[in-house]
DNA sequence: CCTCAATAACTGACTGGTCAGTTATTTTTT
DNA sequence: AAAAAATAACTGACCAGTCAGTTATTGAGG
Protein backbone atom coordinates (compact mmCIF):
# COMPACT_ATOMS: atom_id res chain seq x y z
CA UNK A 1 0.00 0.00 0.00
CA UNK A 2 0.71 3.22 -0.69
CA UNK A 3 3.75 4.56 1.66
CA UNK A 4 2.86 8.26 1.33
CA UNK A 5 0.17 10.14 1.52
CA UNK A 6 -3.65 11.61 0.47
CA UNK A 7 -4.85 10.07 3.66
CA UNK A 8 -8.47 10.03 3.44
CA UNK A 9 -9.11 6.80 2.85
CA UNK A 10 -5.59 4.93 3.79
CA UNK A 11 -6.09 6.44 7.18
CA UNK A 12 -9.37 5.28 7.44
CA UNK A 13 -8.69 1.89 5.78
CA UNK A 14 -6.52 1.17 8.25
CA UNK A 15 -9.04 2.32 11.35
CA UNK A 16 -11.85 -0.02 9.75
CA UNK A 17 -11.47 -3.48 11.74
CA UNK A 18 -11.27 -1.68 14.69
CA UNK A 19 -14.36 0.33 13.88
CA UNK A 20 -15.87 -3.01 12.91
CA UNK A 21 -14.95 -4.40 15.94
CA UNK A 22 -16.33 -1.27 18.26
CA UNK A 23 -19.72 -1.69 16.58
CA UNK A 24 -19.84 -5.34 17.04
CA UNK A 25 -19.12 -5.19 20.48
CA UNK A 26 -22.12 -2.36 21.02
CA UNK A 27 -24.38 -4.41 19.49
CA UNK A 28 -23.50 -7.86 20.85
CA UNK A 29 -23.51 -6.58 24.34
CA UNK A 30 -26.94 -5.21 23.56
CA UNK A 31 -29.13 -7.61 22.05
CA UNK A 32 -26.50 -10.69 22.23
CA UNK A 33 -24.76 -12.67 19.65
CA UNK A 34 -27.59 -14.20 17.68
CA UNK A 35 -29.85 -11.60 17.72
CA UNK A 36 -27.50 -9.42 16.02
CA UNK A 37 -27.69 -8.68 12.29
CA UNK A 38 -24.43 -8.14 10.21
CA UNK A 39 -26.38 -5.99 8.39
CA UNK A 40 -26.92 -3.81 11.19
CA UNK A 41 -23.17 -4.20 12.12
CA UNK A 42 -22.29 -3.27 8.94
CA UNK A 43 -24.66 0.24 9.31
CA UNK A 44 -23.02 1.03 12.40
CA UNK A 45 -19.76 1.01 11.39
CA UNK A 46 -20.18 3.18 8.16
CA UNK A 47 -19.73 0.70 5.85
CA UNK A 48 -21.92 -1.95 3.86
CA UNK A 49 -22.46 -5.77 4.96
CA UNK A 50 -19.83 -7.10 2.46
CA UNK A 51 -17.14 -4.88 3.70
CA UNK A 52 -17.29 -6.52 6.75
CA UNK A 53 -16.56 -9.78 4.95
CA UNK A 54 -13.54 -7.96 3.91
CA UNK A 55 -12.09 -7.83 7.19
CA UNK A 56 -13.69 -11.15 9.06
CA UNK A 57 -14.23 -14.39 7.91
CA UNK A 58 -17.38 -15.12 9.60
CA UNK A 59 -19.45 -13.83 12.38
CA UNK A 60 -18.23 -15.90 15.22
CA UNK A 61 -14.71 -14.68 13.69
CA UNK A 62 -15.89 -11.46 14.28
CA UNK A 63 -16.75 -12.21 17.59
CA UNK A 64 -13.44 -13.87 18.57
CA UNK A 65 -11.97 -10.89 17.16
CA UNK A 66 -13.93 -8.63 19.50
CA UNK A 67 -12.86 -10.39 22.25
CA UNK A 68 -9.46 -10.90 22.01
CA UNK A 69 -8.51 -7.99 20.55
CA UNK A 70 -9.79 -5.56 22.74
CA UNK A 71 -8.70 -7.54 26.03
CA UNK A 72 -5.31 -8.01 25.62
CA UNK A 73 -3.68 -4.51 25.64
CA UNK A 74 -6.09 -3.48 28.89
CA UNK A 75 -5.18 -6.77 30.86
CA UNK A 76 -0.78 -6.29 29.80
CA UNK A 77 -1.13 -2.06 31.01
CA UNK A 78 -2.71 -3.74 34.25
CA UNK A 79 0.11 -5.59 35.01
CA UNK A 80 2.41 -3.73 34.06
CA UNK A 81 0.86 -1.15 36.88
CA UNK A 82 0.50 -3.14 39.46
CA UNK A 83 4.24 -4.66 38.80
CA UNK A 84 5.35 -0.93 39.63
CA UNK A 85 3.21 -0.49 42.42
CA UNK A 86 4.85 -0.19 46.09
CA UNK A 87 2.93 0.38 49.37
CA UNK A 88 0.60 -1.48 51.62
CA UNK A 89 -1.16 -4.21 50.25
CA UNK A 90 -4.63 -2.68 51.44
CA UNK A 91 -3.56 0.25 49.09
CA UNK A 92 -2.76 -2.16 46.53
CA UNK A 93 -6.03 -3.72 46.90
CA UNK A 94 -7.93 -0.25 46.54
CA UNK A 95 -5.79 0.85 43.22
CA UNK A 96 -6.29 -2.46 42.02
CA UNK A 97 -10.28 -1.96 41.92
CA UNK A 98 -10.10 1.59 41.09
CA UNK A 99 -7.82 0.54 38.23
CA UNK A 100 -10.44 -2.45 37.46
CA UNK A 101 -13.25 -0.21 37.71
CA UNK A 102 -11.92 2.67 35.10
CA UNK A 103 -10.63 0.16 32.39
CA UNK A 104 -13.85 -2.07 32.38
CA UNK A 105 -16.38 -0.20 34.65
CA UNK A 106 -16.21 2.33 31.58
CA UNK A 107 -13.99 1.84 28.85
CA UNK A 108 -14.69 0.32 25.66
CA UNK A 109 -14.51 -2.96 27.45
CA UNK A 110 -17.58 -2.68 29.73
CA UNK A 111 -19.81 -4.88 27.97
CA UNK A 112 -17.16 -7.69 27.83
CA UNK A 113 -18.12 -9.60 30.81
CA UNK A 114 -21.71 -9.43 30.08
CA UNK A 115 -21.42 -10.24 26.54
CA UNK A 116 -19.17 -13.74 28.27
CA UNK A 117 -21.11 -14.63 30.27
CA UNK A 118 -23.78 -14.51 27.92
CA UNK A 119 -22.46 -16.31 24.95
CA UNK A 120 -20.08 -18.64 27.04
CA UNK A 121 -22.61 -21.59 26.71
CA UNK A 122 -22.53 -21.24 22.67
CA UNK A 123 -18.96 -20.63 22.01
CA UNK A 124 -16.74 -22.86 24.71
CA UNK A 125 -13.42 -22.16 22.93
CA UNK A 126 -13.65 -18.43 22.97
CA UNK A 127 -14.83 -19.20 27.21
CA UNK A 128 -12.22 -21.24 27.81
CA UNK A 129 -9.78 -18.55 26.28
CA UNK A 130 -11.31 -15.86 28.63
CA UNK A 131 -11.41 -18.28 31.72
CA UNK A 132 -7.90 -19.18 30.98
CA UNK A 133 -6.43 -15.88 29.89
CA UNK A 134 -8.31 -13.12 31.24
CA UNK A 135 -10.16 -14.02 34.23
CA UNK A 136 -7.99 -16.26 35.88
CA UNK A 137 -4.96 -13.85 34.95
CA UNK A 138 -6.60 -10.89 36.80
CA UNK A 139 -7.47 -12.99 39.47
CA UNK A 140 -3.91 -14.07 40.62
CA UNK A 141 -3.14 -10.29 40.84
CA UNK A 142 -5.77 -9.77 43.45
CA UNK A 143 -4.61 -13.30 45.27
CA UNK A 144 -1.18 -12.50 45.05
CA UNK A 145 -2.01 -9.07 47.05
CA UNK A 146 -4.09 -10.24 49.45
CA UNK A 147 -1.33 -13.27 50.22
CA UNK A 148 0.91 -10.96 50.67
CA UNK A 149 -1.12 -8.76 52.64
CA UNK A 150 -1.36 -12.10 54.99
CA UNK A 151 1.86 -12.89 55.36
CA UNK A 152 2.68 -9.35 56.23
CA UNK A 153 -0.11 -8.61 59.09
CA UNK A 154 -2.53 -6.80 57.04
CA UNK A 155 -5.08 -8.81 57.08
CA UNK A 156 -6.14 -12.04 59.19
CA UNK A 157 -5.45 -15.18 57.55
CA UNK A 158 -7.82 -16.47 54.96
CA UNK A 159 -9.01 -18.12 51.97
CA UNK A 160 -6.98 -16.41 49.46
CA UNK A 161 -8.58 -17.39 46.51
CA UNK A 162 -11.94 -17.30 47.93
CA UNK A 163 -11.70 -13.50 48.82
CA UNK A 164 -9.66 -12.84 45.42
CA UNK A 165 -12.84 -13.76 43.92
CA UNK A 166 -14.80 -12.17 46.42
CA UNK A 167 -12.94 -9.16 45.58
CA UNK A 168 -13.78 -8.81 42.18
CA UNK A 169 -17.34 -10.42 42.46
CA UNK A 170 -19.54 -6.81 42.84
CA UNK A 171 -17.02 -5.25 40.34
CA UNK A 172 -18.62 -7.82 37.39
CA UNK A 173 -21.50 -7.99 38.89
CA UNK A 174 -21.50 -4.18 38.63
CA UNK A 175 -20.27 -3.87 35.07
CA UNK A 176 -23.21 -6.79 34.38
CA UNK A 177 -25.69 -4.84 35.91
CA UNK A 178 -24.67 -1.51 33.88
CA UNK A 179 -25.51 -2.80 30.57
CA UNK A 180 -28.67 -5.16 31.51
CA UNK A 181 -31.26 -4.37 34.27
CA UNK A 182 -29.55 -1.52 34.75
CA UNK A 183 -30.63 0.14 31.05
CA UNK A 184 -34.41 -0.42 31.75
CA UNK A 185 -35.48 -0.88 35.14
CA UNK A 186 -32.57 -0.70 38.04
CA UNK A 187 -32.24 3.39 37.25
CA UNK A 188 -31.11 3.97 40.70
CA UNK A 189 -27.66 2.11 40.50
CA UNK A 190 -24.95 4.14 41.26
CA UNK A 191 -21.59 2.40 40.63
CA UNK A 192 -19.63 4.92 42.16
CA UNK A 193 -21.30 4.74 45.46
CA UNK A 194 -21.26 0.66 45.05
CA UNK A 195 -17.70 0.34 44.79
CA UNK A 196 -16.90 2.39 47.39
CA UNK A 197 -19.27 0.87 49.98
CA UNK A 198 -17.38 -2.65 48.32
CA UNK A 199 -13.80 -1.30 49.15
CA UNK A 200 -15.06 -0.31 52.76
CA UNK A 201 -16.76 -3.33 53.71
CA UNK A 202 -14.20 -5.61 52.23
CA UNK A 203 -11.28 -4.27 53.43
CA UNK A 204 -12.93 -3.75 56.81
CA UNK A 205 -13.81 -7.59 56.78
CA UNK A 206 -10.38 -8.93 56.17
CA UNK A 207 -8.71 -6.39 58.27
CA UNK A 208 -6.17 -8.45 61.01
CA UNK A 209 -7.60 -6.26 63.55
CA UNK A 210 -11.30 -6.91 63.15
CA UNK A 211 -10.76 -11.20 63.23
CA UNK A 212 -13.19 -13.51 63.90
CA UNK A 213 -13.83 -16.91 64.08
CA UNK B 1 -58.11 -32.26 37.37
CA UNK B 2 -59.66 -35.66 37.13
CA UNK B 3 -62.41 -36.51 39.59
CA UNK B 4 -63.31 -40.23 38.10
CA UNK B 5 -60.83 -42.52 36.11
CA UNK B 6 -58.23 -43.10 33.87
CA UNK B 7 -55.86 -40.67 35.75
CA UNK B 8 -52.61 -40.72 33.51
CA UNK B 9 -53.76 -38.53 30.63
CA UNK B 10 -55.26 -35.93 32.63
CA UNK B 11 -52.42 -35.47 35.21
CA UNK B 12 -49.74 -35.65 32.40
CA UNK B 13 -52.10 -32.53 30.34
CA UNK B 14 -51.87 -30.76 33.25
CA UNK B 15 -48.18 -31.10 33.87
CA UNK B 16 -47.48 -30.01 30.31
CA UNK B 17 -47.04 -26.34 30.70
CA UNK B 18 -44.64 -27.02 33.29
CA UNK B 19 -42.83 -29.56 31.73
CA UNK B 20 -42.95 -27.00 29.06
CA UNK B 21 -42.03 -24.22 30.92
CA UNK B 22 -38.78 -26.36 32.80
CA UNK B 23 -37.02 -27.35 29.10
CA UNK B 24 -37.54 -24.31 28.05
CA UNK B 25 -35.67 -22.84 30.94
CA UNK B 26 -32.96 -24.84 30.68
CA UNK B 27 -32.52 -23.86 27.14
CA UNK B 28 -33.14 -20.09 27.20
CA UNK B 29 -30.02 -19.89 30.01
CA UNK B 30 -28.26 -22.24 28.64
CA UNK B 31 -28.16 -20.78 25.05
CA UNK B 32 -29.68 -17.50 25.35
CA UNK B 33 -33.94 -17.24 23.60
CA UNK B 34 -32.74 -16.04 20.41
CA UNK B 35 -30.69 -18.98 19.59
CA UNK B 36 -33.12 -21.71 21.16
CA UNK B 37 -35.75 -23.18 18.39
CA UNK B 38 -38.70 -24.19 19.56
CA UNK B 39 -38.70 -27.62 18.01
CA UNK B 40 -35.88 -27.92 20.86
CA UNK B 41 -37.65 -26.74 23.30
CA UNK B 42 -41.08 -29.24 22.53
CA UNK B 43 -38.51 -32.48 21.89
CA UNK B 44 -36.99 -31.53 25.03
CA UNK B 45 -40.17 -31.35 26.79
CA UNK B 46 -41.50 -34.68 25.18
CA UNK B 47 -43.83 -33.19 22.88
CA UNK B 48 -44.29 -31.99 19.41
CA UNK B 49 -43.69 -28.09 18.27
CA UNK B 50 -47.67 -27.46 17.69
CA UNK B 51 -48.10 -28.38 21.20
CA UNK B 52 -46.19 -25.67 22.53
CA UNK B 53 -48.05 -23.91 20.53
CA UNK B 54 -51.16 -24.75 22.39
CA UNK B 55 -50.26 -23.66 25.83
CA UNK B 56 -48.44 -20.54 24.70
CA UNK B 57 -48.96 -17.43 22.25
CA UNK B 58 -45.94 -17.27 20.71
CA UNK B 59 -41.87 -17.64 21.85
CA UNK B 60 -41.69 -14.11 23.82
CA UNK B 61 -44.95 -15.31 25.50
CA UNK B 62 -42.93 -19.07 26.54
CA UNK B 63 -40.16 -16.05 27.73
CA UNK B 64 -42.60 -14.69 30.00
CA UNK B 65 -44.21 -17.38 31.21
CA UNK B 66 -40.99 -18.80 32.71
CA UNK B 67 -39.90 -15.30 34.26
CA UNK B 68 -42.92 -15.17 36.20
CA UNK B 69 -44.27 -18.45 36.65
CA UNK B 70 -40.66 -19.58 38.40
CA UNK B 71 -40.06 -16.63 40.22
CA UNK B 72 -43.25 -15.64 42.28
CA UNK B 73 -44.08 -18.74 44.47
CA UNK B 74 -40.01 -19.24 45.13
CA UNK B 75 -40.29 -15.39 46.24
CA UNK B 76 -43.38 -15.50 48.52
CA UNK B 77 -41.67 -18.19 50.22
CA UNK B 78 -38.80 -16.67 50.81
CA UNK B 79 -40.98 -13.85 52.23
CA UNK B 80 -42.49 -15.76 54.45
CA UNK B 81 -39.44 -17.54 55.88
CA UNK B 82 -38.68 -14.40 56.42
CA UNK B 83 -41.36 -13.18 58.03
CA UNK B 84 -41.32 -15.65 60.66
CA UNK B 85 -38.06 -15.50 61.50
CA UNK B 86 -36.71 -14.39 65.06
CA UNK B 87 -32.95 -14.08 66.34
CA UNK B 88 -30.42 -11.62 66.04
CA UNK B 89 -30.57 -9.38 62.54
CA UNK B 90 -26.71 -11.48 62.04
CA UNK B 91 -28.42 -14.44 61.90
CA UNK B 92 -31.30 -13.53 59.93
CA UNK B 93 -28.50 -12.19 57.56
CA UNK B 94 -26.98 -15.64 57.47
CA UNK B 95 -30.45 -17.33 57.10
CA UNK B 96 -31.30 -15.09 53.94
CA UNK B 97 -28.19 -16.05 52.29
CA UNK B 98 -28.54 -19.60 52.85
CA UNK B 99 -32.15 -19.79 51.81
CA UNK B 100 -31.09 -17.67 48.85
CA UNK B 101 -28.46 -19.89 47.66
CA UNK B 102 -30.60 -23.24 48.05
CA UNK B 103 -33.16 -21.71 46.33
CA UNK B 104 -31.56 -20.24 43.45
CA UNK B 105 -28.29 -21.66 43.82
CA UNK B 106 -29.40 -24.76 43.07
CA UNK B 107 -33.50 -25.25 42.65
CA UNK B 108 -34.89 -24.40 39.01
CA UNK B 109 -34.88 -21.18 39.40
CA UNK B 110 -30.48 -21.49 39.20
CA UNK B 111 -30.34 -19.96 35.55
CA UNK B 112 -32.78 -17.03 36.14
CA UNK B 113 -30.53 -14.31 36.84
CA UNK B 114 -27.89 -15.17 33.70
CA UNK B 115 -31.51 -15.53 31.50
CA UNK B 116 -32.57 -12.00 32.60
CA UNK B 117 -29.27 -10.18 32.69
CA UNK B 118 -28.49 -11.56 29.13
CA UNK B 119 -31.74 -10.95 27.47
CA UNK B 120 -32.69 -7.40 29.59
CA UNK B 121 -31.89 -5.35 26.50
CA UNK B 122 -33.87 -7.53 23.80
CA UNK B 123 -37.36 -7.39 26.58
CA UNK B 124 -37.45 -3.99 28.48
CA UNK B 125 -40.82 -4.73 29.99
CA UNK B 126 -40.32 -8.18 31.10
CA UNK B 127 -36.60 -6.65 32.58
CA UNK B 128 -38.40 -4.19 34.31
CA UNK B 129 -41.32 -6.37 35.22
CA UNK B 130 -37.86 -8.77 36.89
CA UNK B 131 -36.55 -5.66 38.18
CA UNK B 132 -39.28 -4.15 40.43
CA UNK B 133 -41.17 -7.32 40.83
CA UNK B 134 -37.94 -10.01 41.77
CA UNK B 135 -35.14 -7.88 42.56
CA UNK B 136 -35.98 -4.96 44.39
CA UNK B 137 -38.29 -7.08 46.48
CA UNK B 138 -35.48 -9.32 47.54
CA UNK B 139 -33.26 -6.99 48.33
CA UNK B 140 -35.65 -4.96 50.38
CA UNK B 141 -35.46 -8.17 53.07
CA UNK B 142 -31.89 -7.58 53.08
CA UNK B 143 -32.13 -3.73 53.43
CA UNK B 144 -34.47 -3.91 56.45
CA UNK B 145 -32.40 -6.58 58.10
CA UNK B 146 -29.49 -4.61 57.91
CA UNK B 147 -31.13 -1.38 59.11
CA UNK B 148 -32.64 -3.34 61.87
CA UNK B 149 -29.02 -4.96 62.76
CA UNK B 150 -28.05 -1.04 62.26
CA UNK B 151 -30.63 0.18 64.93
CA UNK B 152 -29.81 -2.57 67.05
CA UNK B 153 -26.01 -1.88 67.19
CA UNK B 154 -24.89 -5.15 65.83
CA UNK B 155 -24.14 -3.34 62.71
CA UNK B 156 -21.52 -0.20 62.40
CA UNK B 157 -23.91 2.70 60.26
CA UNK B 158 -23.37 2.35 56.64
CA UNK B 159 -25.25 2.83 53.35
CA UNK B 160 -27.96 -0.07 53.93
CA UNK B 161 -28.93 0.39 50.50
CA UNK B 162 -25.71 -0.17 48.91
CA UNK B 163 -24.64 -3.12 51.47
CA UNK B 164 -28.08 -5.12 50.49
CA UNK B 165 -26.67 -4.77 47.16
CA UNK B 166 -23.21 -5.87 48.44
CA UNK B 167 -24.88 -9.01 50.08
CA UNK B 168 -26.67 -10.16 47.31
CA UNK B 169 -24.04 -9.24 44.43
CA UNK B 170 -21.47 -12.72 44.85
CA UNK B 171 -24.63 -14.52 45.31
CA UNK B 172 -26.04 -13.47 41.75
CA UNK B 173 -22.29 -13.66 40.56
CA UNK B 174 -22.34 -17.42 41.59
CA UNK B 175 -25.14 -18.22 40.43
CA UNK B 176 -24.63 -16.50 36.99
CA UNK B 177 -21.06 -17.74 36.98
CA UNK B 178 -22.28 -21.83 37.78
CA UNK B 179 -24.08 -21.09 34.01
CA UNK B 180 -21.62 -19.49 31.80
CA UNK B 181 -17.96 -19.77 32.69
CA UNK B 182 -18.22 -22.47 35.09
CA UNK B 183 -19.26 -24.58 32.66
CA UNK B 184 -16.27 -24.11 29.99
CA UNK B 185 -12.92 -23.07 31.67
CA UNK B 186 -13.51 -21.89 35.22
CA UNK B 187 -13.84 -25.65 36.45
CA UNK B 188 -12.47 -24.84 39.72
CA UNK B 189 -15.15 -22.74 41.10
CA UNK B 190 -16.70 -24.06 44.43
CA UNK B 191 -19.82 -22.00 44.90
CA UNK B 192 -20.39 -23.16 48.63
CA UNK B 193 -16.64 -22.44 49.65
CA UNK B 194 -17.08 -19.21 48.18
CA UNK B 195 -20.53 -18.22 49.63
CA UNK B 196 -19.26 -19.39 53.18
CA UNK B 197 -16.03 -16.97 52.29
CA UNK B 198 -19.00 -13.95 51.21
CA UNK B 199 -20.94 -14.75 54.74
CA UNK B 200 -17.59 -14.26 56.67
CA UNK B 201 -16.20 -11.54 54.81
CA UNK B 202 -19.35 -9.58 54.77
CA UNK B 203 -20.36 -10.00 58.20
CA UNK B 204 -16.81 -8.93 59.54
CA UNK B 205 -17.03 -6.27 57.47
CA UNK B 206 -20.29 -4.69 58.39
CA UNK B 207 -19.89 -5.61 62.02
CA UNK B 208 -19.98 -3.20 65.08
CA UNK B 209 -17.11 -3.85 67.22
CA UNK B 210 -14.83 -6.15 65.45
CA UNK B 211 -15.33 -9.03 67.28
CA UNK B 212 -18.41 -11.37 66.10
CA UNK B 213 -20.17 -14.27 67.53
C1' DC C 1 -1.29 19.59 -15.19
C1' DC C 2 -4.45 16.39 -17.34
C1' DT C 3 -5.88 12.01 -19.22
C1' DC C 4 -6.62 7.14 -18.80
C1' DA C 5 -5.68 2.52 -17.39
C1' DA C 6 -4.82 -0.51 -13.38
C1' DT C 7 -5.85 -1.62 -8.86
C1' DA C 8 -7.74 -1.31 -4.16
C1' DA C 9 -11.87 -0.56 -1.42
C1' DC C 10 -16.40 -0.95 -1.22
C1' DT C 11 -21.38 -1.98 -2.33
C1' DG C 12 -26.03 -4.16 -2.26
C1' DA C 13 -28.93 -7.42 -4.71
C1' DC C 14 -29.22 -12.25 -4.51
C1' DT C 15 -29.28 -17.18 -2.68
C1' DG C 16 -29.88 -21.06 0.19
C1' DG C 17 -30.90 -22.61 4.47
C1' DT C 18 -33.22 -22.02 8.83
C1' DC C 19 -36.95 -21.45 11.93
C1' DA C 20 -41.35 -19.21 14.12
C1' DG C 21 -45.78 -19.99 13.59
C1' DT C 22 -50.02 -22.41 10.99
C1' DT C 23 -52.90 -26.04 9.36
C1' DA C 24 -54.56 -30.49 7.83
C1' DT C 25 -54.52 -34.93 9.66
C1' DT C 26 -54.14 -38.62 13.08
C1' DT C 27 -54.56 -40.38 17.78
C1' DT C 28 -56.56 -40.44 22.28
C1' DT C 29 -60.21 -39.65 25.50
C1' DT C 30 -65.01 -39.57 26.87
C1' DA D 1 -69.20 -41.17 17.51
C1' DA D 2 -67.91 -36.61 18.91
C1' DA D 3 -64.55 -33.82 21.16
C1' DA D 4 -60.03 -32.89 22.72
C1' DA D 5 -55.16 -33.36 22.24
C1' DA D 6 -51.30 -33.96 19.68
C1' DT D 7 -48.72 -34.34 15.54
C1' DA D 8 -46.06 -33.59 11.28
C1' DA D 9 -46.03 -31.44 7.02
C1' DC D 10 -46.08 -26.93 5.40
C1' DT D 11 -45.26 -21.69 4.62
C1' DG D 12 -43.18 -17.40 4.52
C1' DA D 13 -40.12 -14.15 6.57
C1' DC D 14 -35.57 -13.50 7.64
C1' DC D 15 -30.57 -13.42 7.52
C1' DA D 16 -25.51 -15.09 6.97
C1' DG D 17 -22.64 -15.16 3.46
C1' DT D 18 -21.44 -14.35 -1.76
C1' DC D 19 -20.23 -12.07 -5.90
C1' DA D 20 -20.75 -9.27 -10.01
C1' DG D 21 -20.41 -4.69 -10.44
C1' DT D 22 -19.28 0.34 -8.82
C1' DT D 23 -16.44 3.99 -7.02
C1' DA D 24 -12.16 5.90 -5.15
C1' DT D 25 -7.10 6.08 -5.57
C1' DT D 26 -2.73 5.63 -7.55
C1' DG D 27 0.60 6.11 -11.09
C1' DA D 28 2.32 6.31 -15.82
C1' DG D 29 2.38 8.63 -20.26
C1' DG D 30 1.29 12.61 -22.75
Amino acid sequence: MGEHGSGRWQRRKAARPDEIRDAALALFVEKGFAATRMDEVARRAGVSKGTVYLYFENKEALLRSVVEELVEPALAQAEAQVAGHHGSARDLIRALISQWWAMVGHGRLSGLPKLMVAEAGNFPELARYFSEKVVKRARRLFQRTLELGIAQGEFRPLDAAAAARLAMAPLVYASIWRHSLACCGDEDFDPERFIQAHLDVFLSGIDAAGACE
